[in-house]
DNA sequence: TCCAAATGTGCCATATAATGCACATTTAGG
DNA sequence: CCTAAATGTGCATTATATGGCACATTTGGA
């Protein structure tokens, strides 16, 4: 799976939040274990799962029309 | 659950660029009943799968910090 | 109004996500 | 370097997403 740039942002977002992942799991509602496999990139998350932590962590999941960008792998 | 922005969005451009359920099924690789489920509000689709529409759609999946928005029901 | 195309739903089987627990590994400070 | 905190992983169970099929319902044109 290629989601990096998700987990990424995720993972980036909790750190400069300094909330570990136990907290994170405890205020969203996720289960720990579900959220390590995903930050280590393991697994396919369900949408509600990865809304669960967007909504603690402040993030806003969105779906845009992909521009066209001349200079960018593909 | 209440994915209706993203649900939308999905269903709007899939009728935009004059797909059925049916084509958007086969050229993504997402199963049809999959999809039907989708778009009309059931279920919890994986990121996988929203991902695989995105990707025929021509649609990006971004995670964005949220900002302050004075008016805007929360 | 009528019908064909499109969409929604029930049923079912299979695959896998979510989760807890214990333990391994890594990381960050001292 | 050492160690506690944080993160990653193996294993097992339960819940549920995926997907095929047939059929019901809705929708858009003619």
């Amino acid at each position: 799976m290629h989601f990096e740039k998700i987990i990424t942002t995720i993972k980036e977002r909790r750190e400069a939040l300094q909330v570990n992942q136990e907290n994170l799991a405890k205020l969203s509602g996720v289960g720990l274990r579900t959220l390590k496999q995903f930050e280590s990139g393991k697994g396919n998350p369900t949408l509600l799962t990865i809304s669960k932590l967007a909504d603690v962590l402040g993030l806003e999941i969105e779906l845009n029309v992909k521009r066209l960008r001349s200079n960018e792998t593909s």
